[in-house]
DNA sequence: CCCGCTTAGTTGAACTCTCAACCAGGAGAC
DNA sequence: GTCTCCTGGTTGAGAGTTCAACTAAGCGGG
């Protein structure tokens, strides 16, 4: 176990920036959110999803492979969201043990009050300080290191279904 | 406020895919290290800034910083890690105000011992994925972001003075 | 039908983080 | 000296996350 293959000064560099950038960037947009709206950052990510849905409603399984989340992460999310009137649960039709979270009307208005916001966050910190051609190099590192992890690209187009 | 600059499909692919990296990566780093260590992630930052400093010792206020943590969570962190004996905490012989906080020796060896797992989740989680090239990349790309925020870059020799 | 295995989702406790309020000591003006 | 302002650091409450334990329902074999 003592040989590690332990990080060279230029690793180090890279790997100190890139928890850097990491750390500050989620500190910032989950603040600039939380302060102009009250939802945090989680939350908000969410609503955004079920919003993208045909019906605006998503099995909670579904929704938490999407956003990424454990089930009982989202599971205490969408009770704050339910308490605060934005989603709302349903019993799914087709197998009792389901749950669907449907996005209110309330939630969808709070969505798009939040939305320009966030946007222009988010395009401050990250899209105007590097060019277009850079932007595409992150994108690419990052669907590179997804793929590596046995994630499918978010560049390319919709990986709904495998076949 | 309704002429927000919207992302267009290829900034979202970017976007989603930057998200979902900076995701996975502080989980999967944070629960390797709470698994086999029992340090949070976050605490064994703290760990190594203290490591590299001669005297194994730094003001609260210098520690924050060099980790970007606010002095609340440092403060909260470092009762913490008091408690299990790998820093204690010293008043400052030159600020009455000020408190420096020691790496302990139990400390030191924790941190000895949890350092070689961590290094091979980072490589396993970043280096090895990408080639040479792309690493350094990553890394230009992440300082000039830092850059743009107003920090230092995290590459280039030694920041520690402006002078 | 019933047993065991798996999946869907929830719950509560322990822990970390944030925010705002707070105390104490330094530093300059008068 | 003392008044005021600023800086260093701590504290407690509130909120979010994690983990493990748990309930309920689907699924398959005997």
């Amino acid at each position: 176990m003592s040989d590690t293959r332990w990080l060279d000064a230029g690793e180090q560099g890279t790997w100190r920036a890139l928890v850097s950038v990491l750390g500050r960037l989620n500190e910032q947009l989950d603040r600039q959110l939380q302060r102009d709206t009250g939802i945090p950052l989680t939350y908000y990510e969410i609503l955004v999803r079920l919003s993208e849905t045909p019906g605006r409603e998503l099995r909670m399984s579904e929704l938490a492979e999407q956003s990424e989340y454990s089930r009982s992460r989202l599971s205490h999310a969408v009770s704050k969201l339910e308490k605060l009137g934005w989603v709302r649960r349903k019993s799914c039709p087709t197998d009792k043990r389901g749950q669907l979270a449907e996005l209110t009307d309330e939630g969808m208005a709070s969505l798009v009050a939040a939305a320009p916001g966030h946007v222009t966050e988010v395009r401050k910190l990250v899209f105007d300080p590097l060019t277009a051609r850079e932007v595409q190099q992150l994108g690419e590192l990052c669907d590179k290191l997804r793929v590596s992890w046995g994630d499918s690209p978010c560049d390319s187009p919709c990986p709904e279904t495998t076949q």
